[in-house]
DNA sequence: TTCTGTGCAAATCTTTTGCATGGCA
DNA sequence: TGCCATGCAAAAGATTTGCACAGAA
């Protein structure tokens, strides 16, 4: 919970039970949409409204603190931390943060320096393989 | 004309002028939004509705004869071809397609073999680079 | 106390759907 | 001719906006 408040502290934006709220749930589920956000604050925080987390989503991308990804070509959120690629697995569903390897950066920057990169590798995760086999 | 043509001719879907003129889009801007598409194809085709776009993309994307791609975090569309990086430039906003380096590709296939990668580079191109100096 | 943030409702997109008609094969 | 595709209009979803009130600093 401290962290949290630190990154609106840090920033131009108050503290409120809300923004809370949003940056507890991408904490606690590392991704999410809004709808995903919306739902599950109102299981605690009944009285919150849908305009209230679109506000505070583009306040809180406008100030770097949490960054927008695309998995299955639809808009998820989570808290902004060092570059790294996405893993989804196309059986379950689950989403992996996969740091970025350096030589796959060094490779990159090579061609496009202070690039920024955004990367996702849709497979089969190694649950999902054992189960198959 | 012809390949488009034939991109529908090996499916299953069958040759309209409506489709014919979105590959033809397509094919002209390299990648292009639902409103884009739209707007470019109305100047000649003033008839069309919005709704065959929609539907259209969905049946040219269920065929993999088109592929949805997410530049800024909006959704756009390409004709399906080698499966390739894109670099879009933060100034200009010009999209290029940047084919996987064998270097980059075989780290990743290394940790995740048989997996489906999109890959974003979000920097400055040569020609504005050159500008700003 | 001041000014930003919230919640509601309405407005504005964006996308999907149903259905009658048109047109490819 | 038989279906699939198109276009229209309406419906459904997603996102934004305006405004009065509440609450953080």
């Amino acid at each position: 919970m401290k962290q949290l408040k630190n990154l609106l502290e840090e920033s131009s934006l108050k503290i409120t039970p809300q923004r809370l709220a949003i940056l507890k749930e991408l904490e606690k589920k590392g991704h999410a949409s809004i709808e995903e956000i919306y739902e599950d604050i109102r299981d605690f925080f009944p009285s919150i409204s849908l305009a209230t987390i679109y506000k505070n989503i583009t306040a809180l991308k406008d100030e770097n603190i949490i960054s927008e990804i695309c998995l299955h070509h639809k808009p998820k959120f989570e808290i902004t931390k060092e570059p790294h690629a996405h893993f989804i697995c196309k059986k379950c569903g689950k989403v992996e943060d996969v740091p970025f390897n350096e030589l796959i950066k060094g490779e990159i920057d090579k061609q496009y320096p202070d690039s920024q990169k955004e990367l996702y590798i849709y497979g089969i995760c190694k649950e999902c393989k054992e189960k198959e086999s």
